[in-house]
DNA sequence: TCAATAAGATGCAAGAATGTATCTTGACGA
DNA sequence: TCGTCAAGATACATTCTTGCATCTTATTGA
């Protein structure tokens, strides 16, 4: 027997549950009742801790974002750079349709904020990997800075974000190469 | 009094109820008490007619999408009738959000499908606005057909339906002529 | 070693929603 | 006009989940 788990450890543990729980079941079918289970243990612990579905919900995902923060080294290539972020993003699609499956619920008709809101507060003070893979595109004078305006800035993840909405599927290499080659470097290419 | 309601006169105005419930409350809080309550009727006559929530919802965005087809006419100029589709796509964000809700719900991870082929179902038989102005486009030759691959031509109505899907607000004029002005048009501009 | 604390087990009541059965009443068609 | 069928009202059992209270037991730290 391993023993009982106290404080950090037990808190941990229910996090990955409920993170598990939320990927395979989605927030519909989240339950209190079915975290502790698969925990070992039973709701009182959860409800010691959480106020409810959402804050535990919330939590979970934040400790994933901690747990796996997706970076990008410096590749001295921006599309390489682009292409090796689209291909770890895309390891990561079945926990991004988890996540709306909450941004969906009745929890943004009860707080009535949106799922942009709820992304931005969830990843506020994570490194943003996009963005720092664009910043060295400039510095390098691969990108011409006055091209990217804020659509085109987000562009990338936008495609792919809604991709993964879409098919709950990550997208295939050549798709996306086709978003970085026929739709993104065109726009911001600096010639 | 206006009497007792028969048939499709009923279904109808069930119909009707249902999608209000659904854009104000979402899936998550769709029920079949509030949909019978709302149209003056109670809950046996609902369930005479449908299967549950998933199977009335579906019908009820049936309906509202054969009721309000969105078509946009020939204007003789492609970049006219894109804003244009996306000026009248912009007063549907609250149903599009609402039809998400049920996307997202318990609904997928029964059936296991995806939103993508639930919306290719829903849209079957209807017409398809934006291919018909991208063909009027291409006719004209302001477009390039051999620019319009696959992730560029349906790239305007994924990005309404990211932000539609993110922020649950239409998009505000200057973002839609950014879409089609800096990121659509010099993708498959004929020159 | 021992007391304090929190983990873990269990039970119960409450609330919400659904499915279904039954019964009355209104509307349409022969 | 009258019979038939569906609309509409009501009630009941069921299911699922949660919140709370209680009790036992293991672990930690003084």
């Amino acid at each position: 027997m391993k023993g009982r788990r106290r404080g950090a450890d037990l808190e941990e543990a229910l996090l990955d549950a409920a993170w598990l729980e939320l990927t395979e079941r989605g927030y519909a079918g989240l339950t209190m009742e079915a975290v502790a289970t698969r925990a070992g243990t039973s709701r009182p612990v959860l409800a010691r801790r959480w106020d409810g579905k959402a804050d535990l919900a919330i939590a979970a995902i934040r400790r994933q974002i901690a747990k796996h923060p997706l970076e990008v080294p410096d590749r001295g290539d921006l599309r390489t750079e682009l292409l090796e972020l689209l291909e770890h993003a895309s390891n990561r699609v079945r926990g991004i349709a988890a996540v709306f499956t909450l941004f969906f619920s009745e929890y943004f008709h009860e707080t009535s904020s949106t799922p942009q809101s709820l992304r931005t507060a969830l990843l506020a003070g994570n490194p943003q990997p996009l963005a720092a893979i664009l910043e060295r595109g400039v510095k390098r004078g691969e990108i011409a800075p006055e091209k990217l305006v804020p659509p085109v800035s987000t562009l990338l993840s936008d495609l792919f974000r809604h991709h993964a909405i879409m098919t709950f599927a990550p997208p295939p290499p050549e798709l996306r190469v086709a978003w970085v080659d026929s739709i993104f470097l065109p726009l911001v290419r600096a010639d």
